[in-house]
DNA sequence: GACAACTATGTTACACGTAACATTTTATTG
DNA sequence: CAATAAAATGTTACGTGTAACATAGTTGTC
């Protein structure tokens, strides 16, 4: 913490003031090209980075918006991430990033931090919450959007897919394929699991058939896809399908098939959710239902910035829906 | 946005100055027990929200850290982060994360605009920067920590471990096994593969072999993986063995290997690189190059964290090591 | 050449938590 | 109970970019 350069440094070299300095930066055709130029090596020289607490501490908009993901190794927050980049970056907003590790406390801390900093919008991948972060939010007073999924009692904004409908979907296709007695394998038991669950459950009560689980608090791993396979088998009978939470166990119980000499999709239908490039590799391809979600942080940061901007939404909540991989592990 | 409640208006609620409802903030044991109470139930009331502008104003610490990751799904990195902030908790310090897509353009942005927001300083994970970015780092003036790598010409600390001696070594165990024709399998040629390559082709010169290589500029992946080695077979006669850059491709070849009946290790020995967990999944277990993420992360964060609080590194660069997954995929 | 319209730059005030020092209040002790 | 130490609270000044307004300088037009 030697002294940085300063925008008052600047100007005393140049002998002008720093609002001439300041202006360069903001808004460089409010000056005169050859003070420009004076400054541009004035700035070179003195290595001047610009510092933002002055104004964080007017009431000005800070140009940043705050993002909490869950976890920092999965495809689907990356992309969730790209999207909201590409709106970001193409409006000069900047994002600080946070993540939360599944942990509504943790994200609690994490809102606290971005708040601290002053953010004009938050993104949240998460719908649940700690009372103290709702409280917060409605205290800071600016613009919050939940994605991924369509919360029940929504902060303020929401763009997602409803995770319900879309397992409910993807086990009414495994059953229009002639299979019967299909489990539910589940992981980390958060509210997107146990959503789906719900989906699976209806659309088994729906064809007269009895829903069947097996699930770990553990977090989603390829190792933990192939024990619930393998406990699911051991437990229930004639298993013919499964529908896994993620793709995560999807690939770990297609692996466990493969070395147990099980035939997929003819012995076992395996559906998987979200559509990662691993899905892809696996021989029969892996079906999965798709997540929208580059589509979801594109949309999130345009309503987000849009609103930050004093735009009235047409809309508060935004539903993407979902697809399918062209994959070849249900008949 | 709308005016948030500041420490002023605490103070007038209750009758006493800002200077107090400060010092409960930042030394509690500091403020009356009675005093303490009140002040919790206004701040309760008010829904205060701390605001660090002011303090990044004055020449204090910010008591935050930058971090620059290359991606934001890949475990090696989550384990990282993880790592620091053991120690970041522990010492009541924030991090900033931001990702750089493995982009050094990207970085510098990135490393300017965490500047921009006064960190105390900064952790790395690449090794190739911008002249600009270098430039910048100087005249910030604050400790930096380049991490999982030994660069030739560090900015300032390092903590990581030597990849080309990892991977030298890994080649040699695969020699020793008695396998003559490894093929190296690369993706996304950034600096790291381009050391395990060299490591690589050392182990294979001093044995009297002739290294091979098949490589993509792509984004590595299990399908880079397959089509790699796919590669591989086509370009090479007698291929026995194969190094790969990550677990991604060694995982991507395996199954390669399951859908076309090739015997690992008996008729391909694969070798994978960070110990992801998904290569215990595979049958038979992945062998694999284990980079001590995780104490990488714990360590740069207390060096700088040291640092930051004014002592003296004992050494300016850590080395860190490496071992191996109890895999079966080399004989 | 006078006035309008514009361009370029300057002036002033502000945002708010905190370090450093000063003062008041309470506790302790011989 | 006075004297001193310790605890609790108060006072003052500070940092730095920018909005809003003010002024000086320049160009254009009839």
């Amino acid at each position: 913490m030697t002294n940085r350069a300063s925008l008052q440094d600047i100007a005393d070299q140049l002998g002008i003031t720093k609002m001439t300095v300041s202006r360069y930066f903001r808004s460089p055709e409010k000056v005169a090209p050859a003070t420009r130029e004076k400054i541009a090596q004035a700035v070179k020289h003195y290595g001047y980075i610009h510092n933002r607490a002055p104004a964080l501490m007017s009431r000005a908009l800070s140009r940043t918006i705050g993002v909490v993901i869950p976890s920092l190794s999965n495809q689907v927050f990356s992309a969730l991430v790209d999207g909201i980049e590409t709106i970001t970056n193409a409006e000069s907003f900047d994002i600080l990033l946070a993540h939360s590790g599944y942990d509504p406390k943790v994200e609690e801390r994490k809102i606290e931090m971005l708040l601290s900093y002053q953010v004009d919008g938050l993104i949240l991948c998460e719908t649940e919450h700690t009372d103290r972060t709702r409280t917060m939010l409605k205290q800071a007073g600016i613009p919050v959007v939940e994605c991924m999924e369509l919360p029940e009692a929504p902060i303020d904004m929401v763009v997602g897919l409803d995770h319900k409908a879309a397992a409910f979907n993807a086990v009414t296709r495994m059953i229009a394929s002639d299979k019967q007695h299909i489990v539910y394998l589940a992981a980390r038991l958060d509210r997107r699991t146990m959503l789906r669950q719900q989906g699976y459950e209806q659309a088994m009560w729906e064809a007269g058939l009895t829903p069947q689980t097996v699930a770990t608090p553990f977090q989603s791993s390829f190792s933990q896809g192939m024990k619930l396979l393998q406990q699911a088998l051991e437990t229930f009978d004639r298993v013919d399908g499964i529908f896994c939470t993620n793709d995560d166990l999807a690939v770990g119980a297609m692996q466990y098939c493969k070395n147990e000499g099980i035939q997929v999709p003819d012995d076992l239908a395996v559906m998987g959710y979200n559509g990662l490039d691993i899905g892809l590799t696996m021989q029969p391809k892996l079906t999965s239902v798709v997540t929208p979600r580059q589509a979801i942080g594109i949309k999130s940061a345009r309503l987000l910035i849009d609103v930050i901007n004093g735009k009235s939404p047409s809309d508060k909540l935004f539903d993407l829906g979902f697809s399918y991989t062209e994959g070849e592990s249900i008949s």
